[in-house]
DNA sequence: AGCTGCACCCGAACGC
DNA sequence: TGCGTTCGGGTGCAGC
């Protein structure tokens, strides 16, 4: 499932593929991935483009495409790939644009959950789920991360707030709470000032070893070269649950924290005595 | 303001 | 073996 780390890996390999290539015709075999415009004309708009500038905001990828802005997020299992346009095409495949020279960009995704938004270019920034987004989390000082982590909520549901800081989802989440021995549960503003620190030290550490490895590969995700990721092979308590702990041994547990399943060490990231928090460990999936 | 639950979708994992 | 059920994941939204 792609979260930053993913997103940044995909970026980076259209980058090499796409720039100047002009897009010379356009099928939606799947009119629920398109937002807006509607479906014709989106086709007719995007047709006669030519790709420049591809960026990515949290996880979302935004392709900069002459007059218009293509912008899209890839949810769980989106993916794009560069095919020769003869090739056949599987039942998954969603969207086709078929390029000069013979070559054409899918989207594929299993779940269809993937969304496409065709803006006019300058407008995309101004979209209410783009303008709403907070800082990306890899373009992020620690004096403002400071000021957005002093609030009560929970320390998971802010990292997963794309309103606060932008492109951390569960995987990368658990794994900064991990580094930084910080309890999910802790609210924000119950942080020590260590803690707080750690926390975007891990977040960033995380974030920027997990693009190193190429992404992590859970359920599905693999590049556009088919190659999957190695970071989960990284991770610290993802799916590791009942496994030891790799600082203290004490086994990792699974909860369900901020409405999300969460692993964590219920030794190193325990709660300080004097931090209460609501019903703690409620809906404890496993020992 | 912050939380919980739900819808979206469908393969995987599980239960019988 | 083969069916049926449940679950999860990111986002947006409704309701409390």
């Amino acid at each position: 499932m792609p979260e930053l780390p993913e997103v940044e890996i995909v970026r980076q390999q259209l980058l090499q593929v796409l720039p100047g290539k002009e897009i010379v015709a356009c099928h939606v075999l799947t009119p629920r991935i398109v937002r807006q415009p509607e479906v014709a004309a989106f086709e007719k708009r995007i047709v006669g483009s030519r790709f420049g500038e591809i960026w990515r905001r949290g996880k979302y990828l935004l392709f900069q495409l002459g007059k218009w802005e293509l912008v899209t997020h890839l949810r769980m299992e989106g993916r794009f790939g560069l095919f020769d346009a003869r090739a056949p095409l599987d039942g998954y495949t969603h969207l086709l644009f078929t390029l000069n020279g013979g070559s054409q960009l899918r989207y594929r995704d299993v779940r269809k959950f993937g969304t496409m938004d065709l803006l006019e270019a300058g407008q995309a920034a101004s979209a209410p789920f783009l303008a709403g987004l907070g800082p990306d989390a890899l373009d992020l000082s620690y004096e403002d991360f400071a000021t957005r982590f002093q609030r009560p909520r929970q320390v998971k549901a802010l990292l997963l707030d794309q309103h606060v800081l932008a492109g951390v989802g569960n995987i990368y989440a658990d794994e900064a709470l991990w580094r930084a021995r910080v309890h999910p549960s802790c609210p924000a503003d119950r942080l020590s000032e260590p803690e707080r620190r750690s926390l975007y030290e891990g977040l960033q550490e995380t974030l920027h070893e997990a693009i190193a490895c190429g992404g992590s590969t859970v359920r599905s995700f693999v590049d556009m070269l088919g190659h999957a990721g190695q970071f989960q092979l990284h991770c610290h308590v993802y799916g590791r649950q009942g496994e030891p702990c790799e600082r203290c041994k004490t086994p990792i547990v699974k909860a369900k924290i901020a409405g999300r399943g969460t692993s964590f060490c219920p030794q190193c990231q325990r709660l300080r005595t004097s931090v209460k928090i609501a019903g703690p460990y409620e809906g404890r999936l496993s020992p």
